[in-house]
DNA sequence: CGTGGGCTTGAGCGTGGTCAAGTTGGGTGG
DNA sequence: CCACCCAACTTGACCACGCTCAAGCCCACG
């Protein structure tokens, strides 16, 4: 099945005919929205949990003087805060980076599915725990790691989350982020992006055109990147195995 | 009840006398660990929720350079990862700063918990998304916040946890980070972290000698930082009041 | 064919890092 | 109770990574 929300939970744990049935009845129905908009929770209670099916979005944070920061990428196959339903209002600002296909699954459904299915209720769990992770290894990225660190390791991130859901198959991958985008990612200016981009293609390890990302050299940019790719807990296939034993 | 715990769980949810009750018996048999120490989990699976219930500690990485980042601090109340131990491995690298008493929940003490009350339930999930939030705000700090605006920020972050835990009365209140600590949570070096802690004390801001942090003008100083506490998602009386009803 | 968003380049500057040398002060042993 | 000691803090000088401002370019779109 070529569901990437489905793909991604499946890397995490064994799920029967029946579990995926109901991961993909509940992500049935989808909503589009166009490039650049912002997700908006309609009602006043969250009560729902968006699941990105296609394209790429993002969460971010504006400081009153107009800083932006974006503090998380989401791919197809995330879902944002499995548990936000449960929260009065979320101060949520989620916005799309490109044309963007995502359900909002009802917080019952979510309620549902982790009760009838043990491996269903984990797999939301390991998804939430990966993020957090993420989430920190971005925290060291912006406190401790230089330019073309923080580059290399964002790309680094990016094609493994992309593999995981079966959207890398060559060097190359997605990557539909403007520089400035990169910049507000990784806590650096516009200029600067351009500069170290410039400077990772001349040492052979990266390209970036036409919102593709091009890995010439996917070793020295892992060790340029510091990167350990073990804190995305992918499972390997003997772990799996291991798993439905 | 001064159990920090549960008083942090309170200020998520409003709890009923079984449920405190269950709440001090999960935190009841405590490990004690010096300051500096490493909080290793000792079986192959961590089984176990970590609740700090005295003491200051925090999760780190280190770089293989040595580069340290703090990644956050766990403070009286804090557990750390609700659910971890459904993961096989986790990378923890967690230490203390100072003494700290902790109690290491057994996975199905949570379960159990979160089974019989919806309120459990409910405020351990607030707890993960409250921390969810701070790590983000972290990461706005870290990307777009200057060497000042980010001590301060995290000043203002300190202060309001304390209070919500009722370790905050006057102006002052604990904060036992070395220079060097702040340094690494927020990603500048301890020359830098020292001067800008002069600059904060020269506007008349903050001040920090022998452990506590003296905030001479809170409202300045979350001028500054760009505060807004609302991310930290306690609950005001009223919304506590509407939520028994 | 025109327009504008995104990319590129240059010059100058400032925040914050590094290195190195003191100084202070809390905790320990005598 | 004092002396000592080491970790934590402080200061200075210098430097560089990355920012800002400003201008120009490219090309994908209408």
């Amino acid at each position: 099945m070529s569901n990437p929300f489905v793909r991604k939970m499946e890397s995490f744990v064994r799920l029967s005919p029946d579990d995926r049935r109901m991961l993909e009845s509940a992500v049935e129905r989808t909503h589009r929205l166009g490039p650049r908009e912002n997700i908006i929770h309609e009602g006043v209670e969250p009560n729902v949990v968006n699941v990105v099916l296609d394209g790429w979005a993002c969460r971010y944070k504006v400081l009153l003087d107009g800083r932006r920061q974006i503090v998380s990428l989401l791919l197809p196959g995330d879902m944002c805060d499995p548990h936000v339903f449960l929260l009065p209002t979320m101060d949520q600002s989620l916005g799309t980076i490109t044309s963007v296909t995502l359900a909002k699954v009802p917080g019952p459904t979510i309620r549902a599915m982790a009760a009838r299915s043990f491996a269903l209720a984990e797999a939301m769990n390991w998804e939430m725990l990966v993020s957090a992770e993420i989430q920190r290894e971005w925290t060291v990225s912006l406190g401790r790691r230089t330019a073309a660190e923080r580059l290399a390791h964002l790309f680094c991130e990016v094609a493994t989350r992309l593999q995981v859901i079966g959207r890398q198959n060559g060097p190359d991958c997605e990557l539909p982020l403007t520089q400035s985008d990169l910049a507000d990612a990784m806590g650096l200016s516009t200029v600067h992006v351009n500069r170290t981009l410039q400077e990772l293609k001349a040492r052979g390890m990266v390209e970036l055109r036409s919102k593709r990302l091009v890995i010439h050299d996917r070793e020295g940019l892992e060790g340029l990147a510091l990167f350990d790719p073990g804190y995305l807990h992918r499972r390997s296939d003997h772990d799996l195995a291991h798993l439905s034993a």
